[in-house]
DNA sequence: GTGGTCTAGACCACA
DNA sequence: GTGGTCTAGACCACA
């Protein structure tokens, strides 16, 4: 749980936490009940200051996700991945539509797109992390 | 030319511009030669301060993209569409990576992730504007 | 007794308990020299800690409204009906001050104010359990 | 804007501050556009951090109602009126249902709860201040 | 032990 | 000037 996140990404911790645990939701991999880690293990494993965990959680449960019992936790609220799968398909169309936007705008024909698409879904791991070398060489192949 | 950038959007004013220009470059709408609309005028078409236009136009120069001849304008330097087609498929690619990872994450199946492609590809068209309504459509029903 | 304790919300469980007992005495459901379930059975029942439970019984006996037999059990106090009452009206009156407060800073009318209270009091139940559906329809239409 | 809120209250000042925010949209009183205080600007006003008032508008921001533009300040999502109409709504419901069952958990007969309802309705004024004490003694009274 | 709230202050990105 | 992110650390409420 929560082991992909990358201190040294350019995109903050504590988005990189609420994706993640918005992500597990929709795929089923966290339930209604499931306790989350605790801010202080959970920002001593990453090595975070409890602040930037404590902020993902209230943003998280501000958005309806999780709930807290004072003193003992926070769980997963119920009713949530019918939410999760639509809000992270949202966000999907969002940066695929951007992506390929930009693909077209920058003059990419669909073929070399699809070729793009595929290695990407071969490659595929971990969001956060650099994208695999094999994927760069690619790219500076296809000029 | 600049039509679509975004105030609203979190993507910062400036890199709207940056990518703007370089997009339009690689797909051969602007050739060497051609002259970008002044700080001033983008800067009031666009409603944002000239700072932030000219801070696009400086780091675009320090790429060797554009050139200025004082009191005539901004131009585009010769020899550029290649690079700049290499540099946009490299941000395609991590993009593309990026959005792939996260649907994976999220449990959206190949076949599905090629629909959402699909159906981008067909919509899209103004890479930070929002996304069209029947893309959300379609993301809202892909539950 | 004590079935309405919900441990989801935000009102701490031992708050929830002594406002319960506190209730149920002004409105004479728990009358001198009744019994209360004991530390272990209610927080069994409840699924919450017993020191919770525990906490709540001390507090109630602070107030002088519950006693002690060791070995024995928790019991009602005498003449506590009349003390109960002033509380809660007290509570009563700040709670109901607070709402219409907010009802009016955020602009609805008097007239959709009384209704409000009208389907609250037919439908009114369980302090601590979800309001009812019908009335959060009620709350939706209400637009 | 925003002078009502109390330092001193249990409420925290973050959650005033939202709520306040959230009050006036329903009301009409701050519309799509409406620029909000500046961080800082409203820290300073309200003798408090400006990382609890950075905290409320990161809330709103993550509810849809306000949206950053880095370095320009906050402001007013457009269409949010008839949502925080709603969601206002929704929360006085649930307050209201909240108070009247503790009232008829407590004994309280209807007539007395209207009356109580009138009372506060013409003294209400500021949700975060104490209730004025004229109502206290009408609580007093009411035995 | 758990999370909630808040302060003080740093450093960054952006306009 | 604006907000964003994060650290360090205090003190509280709760279980």
């Amino acid at each position: 749980m929560l082991e992909g996140i990358n201190v040294r990404s350019r995109v903050a911790v504590y988005l990189q936490v609420e994706n993640h645990v918005q992500f597990a939701i929709a795929a089923g991999k966290l339930k209604e009940g499931d306790q989350l880690p605790s801010v202080r293990e959970l920002s001593e494993r990453l090595g975070v200051n409890p602040n930037t965990i404590a902020k993902s959680y209230r943003d998280l449960e501000v958005m309806g996700l999780l709930y807290t019992r004072r003193g003992m936790g926070v769980f997963i609220n119920k009713g949530v991945q019918a939410k999760c799968k639509e809000e992270c398909n949202r966000k999907i169309f969002s940066k695929m539509y951007e992506v390929v936007s930009e693909a077209k705008a920058s003059g990419v024909s669909k073929k070399d797109l699809q070729e793009i698409f595929n290695s990407s879904y071969s490659l595929a791991d971990d969001p956060y992390g650099d994208p695999p070398k094999e994927i760069l060489k690619l790219a500076a192949a296809k000029k």
